[in-house]
DNA sequence: GTTCTTTCAAGTAT
DNA sequence: CATACTTGAAAGAA
């Protein structure tokens, strides 16, 4: 079942990169009691324009894989998932000291450089089909009629879809685990943002996709990919209190709450005469739940009366369904998981945290708005548990600036560089900032690294419109827009195509990586890998974090001391491959057709942040990461920018410590079967820590 | 660019 | 095996 990801075209280019633009001109003033942080002030033209620069070259795909690596992770089976990732260390410490497992290792061909001939990605591959998979029962839809096209219940299963497997056993089905939930969420959200991707480029037009979560969670259920499905009360395996969800289905998926609208799960439990129900899970909507005040007070309406909305509700709540499921778990003292729905102020976005387990300590009726009565419960949570929806109350209080945080030694360790502040906290020892360097939000290319041939933008007026095939940037991308139209990363790419500064689309969706940070971060001194970086806000799988500043320089043009430092990222280390996109057997396209992911750089490009940095430079390796990065270029004035950007590869709940994979360096002269070792212990405590990095 | 309003959905119990 | 129950998410309007 595997495939080969080598069959792909192999696509040359020409890349040129400049000299980043005039730094931000930020004026030190003395924030600064202990830590001696300055903004940049400004980055001079490293080297000029015009420069005839030796041809260049371009890496072919990586691979072949190494053995023992599923080229479906972790979309594959979990005897053949070595190294899925534990996405929350916060909630899971490290259970044994991790041992350095060989076998891990890939094996690995380097990259190789060939010379280029033509300037461009000379492909346009047509956009894949979408196909509504409703379309086989061979009825011919009046041309006339009211538009819309419904999705029939029952699914036709279409012939290339027949072997489609979950990779999830019945016993995993039933009772999940940490992989299992990971794994059952990431194909879930590939999925989905697919869909969107597909609606946004109005492709779908067989099959009109309204609602992407929905399409993708249908699919899912159908296809087996979900866990949990034995429902019970109390905790869920593989879901742990503080795990963000942004939408309903996702929840439903891993069995935490299985009603796709409704806010009360029960269950009904038989007993030798009669059948009870007793809740296992309430999603609180935010809006009408909150007890001011404190976070681990919960009030609950309970539902019935014609209208979830209070304002028009028609009849009195009666005790039945999830009301009485409730009444009943009151009676039996049962505990019931809560979920909080959060709405913030300024992102529309909705989300759900799982806050742990509640018990109802009473109900009673009140008249509702229209005088109809209402069911209330009050909730208290269980003590013992670790914050989740608290640490959220408290972030709204830090961004308010109202409770001085002990610990906090700055708080925006940018100086105003970056359009939001970074704080920076030491809250577990004496230290009083990390050593100096400049803040710098851009990548300085030095002198070395001089590309030749200009490259192209696009000629779309005000935006870039998904599907546009006429739009030059789209086309280097494969005829795909590469993100959604919030901003969310679809698919991850050997190299994803910006539109740039002087494309004339100004207000494009195309230009992610160049606007700079949109999440809340701080740096924060870690227990055990001194600074860390980690944000105030959840970020969803998708989203960009920032990108790797610093110096660039060609690694083959620099000293190989030169090259490691703790502040350098080298894109030729060996990195761990893993799949992130969609799985094209569950999208309904041609699951032969195999999408390359592993990034492709052009040189063997290093970044140097000692000096001069952003909040890269701060995160640390983790053997199971939260991040990956991704190359990305956009053009300006005829040059080309290469940079390094991380995104976020699952659901990131707030204060979570944000980690990548650093690789493994190759030392010159190891071959391709040598094992390789990392040149750092590694601390990530990870349950699949390969023992060293670096 | 934001915020309110409208629309139309899916799984599960019954 | 239909059908009722539940409310979110996104598109459109203001």
């Amino acid at each position: 079942m595997m495939v080969s990801l080598c069959m792909r075209v192999h696509f040359i280019r020409k890349i040129r990169l400049f000299r980043t633009m005039e730094g931000n001109h930020g004026s030190y003033t003395d924030k600064t009691r202990v830590l001696d942080i300055k903004p940049l002030r400004s980055l001079k033209p490293v080297f000029p324009s015009g420069n005839q620069a030796p041809p260049f070259v371009c890496a072919p795909p990586f691979g072949p894989f190494p053995p023992g690596f599923s080229p479906f992770y972790p979309f594959s089976s979990s005897q053949a998932n070595q190294h899925t990732p534990d996405l929350n260390q916060a909630q899971n410490p490290p259970q044994h000291h991790p041992q350095y497992t060989p076998q891990h290792q890939p094996q690995y061909q380097p990259p190789q450089f060939q010379p280029q001939i033509s300037s461009e990605p000379s492909l346009v591959s047509p956009l894949r089909s979408f196909r509504s998979p409703d379309t086989s029962n061979g009825d011919v839809e009046p041309e006339a009629s009211t538009v819309k096209r419904k999705i029939p219940k029952k699914r036709v299963v279409r012939p290339e879809n027949l072997n489609f497997e979950s990779g999830i056993s019945v016993a995993e089905r039933e009772n999940g685990n940490r992989k299992v939930v990971t794994s059952v969420l990431m194909r879930f959200d590939a999925l989905r943002r697919r869909f969107s991707q597909l609606d946004d480029a109005k492709e779908a037009v067989s099959g009109i996709i309204k609602r992407p979560d929905l399409k993708a969670g249908s699919t899912c259920m159908s296809r087996g990919v979900r866990t949990n499905t034995k429902k019970r009360p109390g905790i869920v395996h593989g879901v742990e209190i503080g795990d963000v969800f942004y939408f309903r289905f996702e929840m439903c998926l891993v069995g935490l709450h299985s009603p796709s609208m409704a806010g009360i799960d029960y269950l009904i439990v038989k007993g030798e005469k009669d059948e009870e129900p007793i809740a296992t899970s309430i999603v609180s909507s935010g809006y009408y739940d909150n007890d001011e005040g404190n976070p681990d007070v919960l009030v609950y309406t309970g539902q019935g009366g014609g209208n979830a909305d209070k304002e028009k509700q028609t009849s009195d709540q009666k005790l039945e369904r999830g009301n009485l499921a409730l009444e009943k778990s009151l009676q039996k003292n049962s505990a019931v998981r809560v979920i909080r729905g959060l709405k913030e102020a300024s992102q529309s976005a909705k989300i759900y945290i799982y806050d742990g387990l509640y018990e109802i300590k009473e109900s009673w009726v009140e008249k509702g708005k229209l005088g109809h009565n209402t069911f209330k419960y009050k909730l208290v949570r269980a003590p013992g548990q670790p914050p989740a929806f608290a640490t959220w109350t408290a972030i709204q209080k830090w961004k308010a600036g109202m409770p001085l945080r002990e610990g906090l030694i700055l708080p925006d360790l940018t100086s105003g560089v970056e359009s939001i502040p970074v704080s920076l906290l030491n809250d577990v020892d004496n230290e009083n900032g990390p050593a100096y360097f400049t803040y710098s939000t851009t990548v300085k290319y030095s002198e070395s690294f001089k590309l030749a041939q200009p490259s192209f933008g696009c000629d779309c007026s005000n935006s870039c419109k998904p599907g546009n095939l006429n739009c030059h940037c789209i086309r280097k991308n494969g005829g795909d827009f590469p993100y959604s139209s919030n901003g969310v990363l679809v698919s991850r790419k050997p190299m994803i195509y910006e539109c740039s500064p002087s494309c004339p689309c100004s207000a494009c969706k195309n230009k992610v990586t160049q606007m700079g940070l949109k999440v809340r971060m701080e740096v924060f001194k870690t227990a055990d890998r001194g600074w860390g970086l980690r944000s105030w806000d959840p970020i969803r799988a998708g989203s960009f974090i920032c990108i790797y500043a610093g110096e660039a320089k060609d690694k083959s043009k620099v000293h190989q001391a030169m090259a490691y430092d703790d502040y350098t990222f080298d894109t030729t280390r060996v990195y761990t491959p893993f799949k992130w996109n969609y799985e094209p057997g569950l999208a309904d396209e041609d699951a032969s057709q195999e999408m390359p992911e592993e990034p492709e750089i052009p040189l063997p490009l290093i970044i140097s942040a000692r000096n001069f940095g952003n909040v890269a430079r701060f995160m640390n390796h983790s053997c199971s990461p939260n991040v990956f990065w991704q190359p990305v270029t956009y053009e300006n004035n005829g040059q080309l920018f290469l940079q390094v950007a991380f995104f976020a590869l699952s659901h990131i709940p707030p204060m979570t410590e944000l980690t990548y994979d650093y690789g493994v360096s190759r030392p010159s002269g190891t071959q391709n079967g040598d094992t390789l070792h990392g040149i750092k212990k590694c601390f990530c405590g990870s349950e699949y820590c390969r023992g060293s990095f670096g």
